[in-house]
Order: C-alpha cells, then structure tokens, then sequence
DNA sequence: ATGAAAGCGCTAACAC
DNA sequence: GTGTTAGCGCTTTCAT
C-alpha cells in the first residue's frame, strides 16, 4: 500500500480510503490510486484491514452437510441476502454432529465472525456457552428451541410430524408408520418423528410402526430398505412418512419395483419439498419448509442487527409454518 | 492474551505458543496457561494470527453452485483430504457465471488463501491474470484444460459426450439427440455437447438433434420440456443424452407420465452418477467421473505442494477418466 | 523452555 | 479531501 501510496503521490490512508466503497476521495485521485496499484499488481489485504478495523467481514455459518438440497437453498438464500452488504459467509460443515458442530463453532469463532449462524437448537453445553458469550448476534436456524440462545428463524420439526399424521387421517389412513435414522445425531429428523408419534397417541392410534435404520442423513437406498422392512412387519400399514424427501423416494421406488401400488397399496410422504418429489412419478406428498426463505430472513436479521436497525436485545424469534404439499402419493 | 499471559505468570509469547499444536511449552505451564484463558473467556484471534504469520490458514475454492450434488461431493473429499492439516475451506460460488468468477476469485485473494482451486478451465483474461499472479498454488478442476494455468485436476468433459456416443452405437442407437442448457455459462455441459456432436460427425451420424434450452444448470423440469420437444420435433430419435443426471430424471419422468417406454421406445442417459440415477426406476444409464475422488487428490495436492513434498514449479495434470454406467435406460 | 523487541499491513482518530 | 500518528493482537527473530 506504500508503494501504491508513492506511485500516485497520495499517503497510504488516501489508497486506504480508495478502496472503499463511499470514502471521500475526489474522482481524480482515486483513479490515479487504482492506476497505481493495477500497474504495480498490487492486491489488498483483507486480513490486516481485518485487524486494524477490528471487522472481519464475515458471517460464519453452520450446516450439517453440503450435500443436502435443503441446507443448500438456505445458504442460497443466506449469500442472496447478503450480496450487497460486503458481508461473505464462512462456511462450516457439522457432518449432523454436535461434538463437531462445538469444534467448528470454536474454530469459527477464532475467525471474528461479525455474526453466526447455526443450524439447530440443539448444542453441547460448551458450544451453547461459546455461542452465548460470542458477543456478536447468535441465530439458530431450522428449529425452534424452547430455550433460544439468541435469535431464531425456524419452524417446530414436531408440528411437521403432526401435520402429516393430520394430513393421513384426514384421507382415511389410520395404520401410519415412520421411516428415519437410527441415531439421535440428526436431532432434526428426530424431533419431526417424536411430533409425529404424540400425534398418533393423541388420536388413540398406534404407534408402534417406527423404523429406525441407517445413520442419518439416510439416503434413497436406506429409505427402500426401511420400507421393505415396514411393510413385512407390518403387511396392513396405510401410510408412511419419511424424515426426508430423499428417502420417500427410495421407498417409493421400492414399492415400484416390487408392484406395490402407491398409494393404493400404501401411501408415502416425505418431507423437505425437494424437486425431486416434484418430479417424480407419482409426485410425492412432501412438507414445504420454506428453506430458501429461512436463508433470506436470516439474512435480513443479521443485516438489521448489524446496521443497528435493530436493537441487540429485542430477541427475534421468527417461526415459519411448514405445510403440507398434496401430491400423488399420499 | 496479554491478560492469560499475566494471569499464568508467562510472556505473551508462551501464551501463543501454548496455543499451537507443536509449540515448546512444558505440559505444566500449557495447562496454567490453557486454565487461565478458560477463566477470562479468551478467545484466540485468527486474523491477529494470520497478519503476523503471513499464513491465513484456509484454501479457497469456487464452485458453481451450492445445490449440486456432484460439486458437493468433491467439496466433501477436499474436507476429508484437509481435516487434519488445519486449513479451512473458504467457499464461493460463481453461480456458472465466469465474470461472478472473476469478482469472486479478486475477493478471495485479498483474503490471502494459501492456495485457490476453481471449478473449470475458462476464465475472464482478468481472472486468469489474477490466478497467474496469486504467488499460490493453483487448481483447476472438472475440466482439461489445453493451457492450465498451474495444476489441473480432472477430466475431459468431450470425452464424456464421445463416451456415450460410443455406448449408444454399441447398443445399436444410431438417431442420438442432447439435451442441455441454451447459453453458453456452463462451459463444461458445452463442452460435453461439443464431444457428443463431435463423436456423431466421426461417425457420419446425423448430429441435428440437439435441444438447448433453459439456463444452465437446467433443471429435472426443463429436462421434461426438453424431451417434450426433442420427440415432437424428432418423433424417430432413439436415444438421448442429457447434461446431467438431473435433466435426464426430468426427461425420463415426462416419458413415464406420457406412456413412453424407456428405452423401448427412446433411450435415455445421464451424467454426473448422482444417487437419483442409481436408485430411479427404471435406473439412468450415466457416466461416472469420480466427484468425490477429485475433492480427495485436489486436497492431496494442495497439502503436497504446501509442505514442499513436491515443488510448485512441476506442474500436475492428473486427468481422471469418466466412465459410463450402465443401467437400464439405455 | 521461555522472554524481549520489533513488526505484519492495514485503519481509527484526529488534524487541517 | 487528504495527511499524521498510533495502534489492532498476534508471531518472528534472536536471546538466554
């Protein structure tokens, strides 16, 4: 930057304030600067402008897993809405892990993050008391913890699981099963069964027609092997709703292999709102969370938060309401 | 850290040391330190770190777009390969789009990464110069290019539109048609098309037959379009390769809502080996280039390079080979 | 194994 | 609109 400086015969606060956006310095000088430096190839130095400024740039964010439509359309909606505001988003992967989300969180937050995002409203004691004394705004996102740390932008993964049972019974379906992981790492999916089971309970019906099988995030694949597993346990089940879209596929491809008819035979939900229960044939019977939209609010808050728009203390908490899509299948 | 220093009755520079990996502290004095900075809350600053060591700790890499399950996957090797080295992965997305590239790729170096892997060999003049002028190890992938500009981990997207001529002629398919996006921003589905149509002309084939509509990425819906038009217009093709495995399950989706047997009637084939393939019936005819795979050797590479295990100066081009699947649509 | 001194390359704060 | 001064919170380097 001094060399910049000496080129165009300015000090290096002049250069510094060239490379902003809305700092005063006249037309002329600035194109001389930026002359300069294109001549001398220089490139400026986020990481000491970082320190010096005491601003990082950054908005950490936490998702389970990169390969997951889902997260993918929040994050979407995340760099959307943050485009304009010089902010970039930090990216972090917890594999659905919330020994690994502590490690990230800490590692993350190492790196100044001017905000952070978490996916969840489940942590580990350590990593709740990281995030509590982070001292920049805190939201967590795709849930609706009893017991916010900060802001929250989410919806209740239980009332999606009631939503469907109410969506079963209401076609006449009374023998339901569910098909998800076999762990409480996705805690998630695990929420949206425990919603769907006290929905059964609360209408007198069984309850006992879970199947809980393979590591989560479960694929297509685990999706087919629990459906063959559901239907030779129990032969007379009416309906199954699976913890993600992805795995509602695998069922239903299942049930196409082997000539079970959907949904005469049996009917299949998912949940999650992917294209791919769009698409396929049946069309699949899915819940629409809004994950894009939960991206974009998110983005929205944090900006507000940051701006001052918004006071640090009024505690955000934005519920969505999932709904159920009516498709083919169920 | 002054104040854990002072606490624990060290220097500032033991605290520092006591926070590195390999650092020479006696197991006594680390703890006191570590107990110490627990009790004052400190949180180590990376960028402080990062401008005094001229060392930022993370690898940046572009990729077209977050929701793509194939980038994910070479993402995903690129963690696992990095896990343990301590770099992070600083992410952007360029959204197929080689001038958001450029402006991308000018942000991520003034962030100072101690390495950059872009997705794809075609780049803005600017862009390349920056690439060329970055003093770090560049990557680039899911492409070959004809002039790297320093190491290159991928494939021949033509040779993957020859291979399925290939497998088309084989199973004696002679009207082949393509389906892909309409403008020119995914240079890597142009460059499959390309191969397609070269390989037809080789082979005196007609190589009309070619759908290009919807902006890349194109989507399982405007693989369903595509198709529409592909037998209206050529109601005598009988086989066709979509540009990724997405499309091809739209196109495939539309045949079953239509009544149209694949590959009775017309064969279909994709590309990219996505679970969708795999798991769908009837299952996509698809090529494999090893997504996963480039993630893991790309990470190889990059930690190679840095730790002077090879030298910057011997420039890599490790050219994976697709490979077709075959499955029941074609 | 530990410490002292001197920066890393920028920007805040204030001056003019 | 531009310049001067004094750091930001660490690590490098060189001692001991």
């Amino acid at each position: 930057m001094a060399d910049v400086a000496h080129r165009a015969n300015v000090s290096t606060m002049t250069v510094s304030r060239a490379f902003k956006r809305d700092a005063s310095v006249s037309a002329d000088t600035r194109d001389r600067i930026l002359k300069a430096a294109e001549e001398l190839g220089y490139v400026f130095d986020s990481i000491a402008a970082n320190l010096s400024s005491r601003r990082s740039g950054f908005v950490a964010a936490t998702i389970p897993s990169i390969n997951n439509a889902n997260f993918a359309d929040t994050v979407r909606g995340m760099t959307e809405g943050l485009r304009d505001s010089g902010l970039e988003i930090l990216l972090g992967f917890t594999d659905y892990n919330v020994e690994e989300e502590e490690r990230l969180v800490g590692q993350l937050l190492q790196r100044r993050p001017e905000a952070i995002i978490v996916t969840g409203g489940r942590h580990t004691p350590r990593c709740r008391k990281m995030l509590t004394n982070a001292g920049v705004p805190v939201v967590e996102t795709w849930d609706l913890p009893a017991d916010p740390i900060g802001h929250v932008v989410g919806f209740s993964n239980a009332d999606a699981g009631r939503l469907m049972v109410d969506h079963f019974v209401k076609r006449g379906y009374l023998r339901l099963g569910f098909i998800g992981g076999d762990t409480s790492r996705d805690t998630r999916g695990l929420d949206r069964r425990r919603g769907f089971v006290a929905a059964l309970q609360d209408r007198g019906l069984d309850a006992l027609r879970v199947i809980a099988s393979g590591v989560p995030p479960i694929s297509m694949r685990e999706g087919a092997a629990a459906m063959i597993e559901m239907i030779s346990r129990w032969p007379d089940t009416q309906a199954v709703m699976c913890v993600s879209d992805l795995s509602a596929f695998g069922a239903l491809m299942e049930c196409v292999r082997r000539g079970i008819r959907v949904p005469d035979d049996v009917a299949i939900a998912g949940f999650g709102a992917y294209d791919l229960a769009e698409q396929s044939v049946p069309s699949i019977t899915t819940i629409d969370v809004g994950a894009h939209e939960i991206g974009i609010r998110v983005a929205e808050l944090v900006l507000d938060l940051l701006n001052g728009r918004r006071a640090p203390d009024d505690r955000v908490v934005l519920g969505m309401t999932p709904k159920v899509i009516v498709r083919q299948t169920a």
